[in-house]
DNA sequence: TCTTGCACCTCTAGTCGCTAGAGGATGTAG
DNA sequence: CTACATCCTCTAGCGACTAGAGGTGCAAGA
């Protein structure tokens, strides 16, 4: 068992440094031994549960939710309703943002493609942004 | 004129009370007359001010970018370059934006579609987690 | 052996854009 | 005159980090 200190845990994970110790911090991370000199001397476990973490977050996943994901993980047997509920949920959000950001693109076009590049008073960007009623989206 | 209270401003602009207070303690919005017992009463320039700012926070715009749309609003004569800038920069970042989570939407169906709703370890949410190199787009 | 220099340690505070709450003053309707 | 809503200021909290200060550990070259 080579030891793997934070650095190269950081490496091979893509999570940095700082970000490993604040996981630790919340305990989302467990503690890791520690060398005689203090520092941090992680397992292959440590690198499997960083590399869900970041996977995780990359989708999104908040804190608390990949929490209940990686207990889901450590209790094989457990039904995975839960899990599933999670991912539903974050697909629901994901598509609603999608959807949202859509409109703002659709709406940021129409500024941008109506700026004829001369003075402010003449310039759409401004002017919808100073009246909403000229907006595409007044839903919103 | 009559006095524009605080909770009439946030009614008719959409924007919270709290939130009035604070734009104006980072210098986005003027500080209004008080009345004698020191309450803010707004002008209608005011409400103006706040429905734009409300309008590109809805757009996604950052408080800095406003600070600056907000100024070149102040001066009509001045070339609109700055502002048709702004709104490129942000048309490209929620382009972006849609496209990762386009992929994301992706991941997470394939997810949720191989999940069986039986036990965690033959759930595909977990071990797509787990296993980066399942995923479908193992390059994020 | 000494020293250089990077990587590590802890701790606090800052980021962004608000939001919540305490504790008190003001304004208005009945 | 008394409720009661609304207002005031101030501080602290949110999520998920990130930055920096001030100090220690460790491996490699001279």
């Amino acid at each position: 068992m080579k030891k793997i200190t934070i650095g190269e845990a950081a490496r091979q994970s893509g999570v940095k440094v700082p970000t490993i110790r604040y996981y630790e911090s919340i305990g989302l991370l467990a503690e890791p031994e520690r060398s005689e000199g203090n520092q941090r001397s992680y397992e292959q476990s440590h690198l499997h549960r960083l590399a869900f973490i970041r996977h995780a977050r990359e989708l999104g996943f908040e804190i608390d939710a990949i929490r209940t994901l990686l207990t889901l993980q450590d209790d094989p047997h457990q039904s995975c309703a839960s899990a599933d509920a999670i991912a539903k949920a974050r697909l629901i959000e994901v598509e609603q943002r999608i959807r949202s950001l859509t409109a703002l693109k659709a709406e940021l076009e129409m500024m941008v493609k109506g700026c004829g590049h001369g003075r402010v008073d003449q310039c759409r960007v401004i002017e919808v942004l100073a009246d909403h009623g000229e907006c595409m989206h007044p839903q919103h």
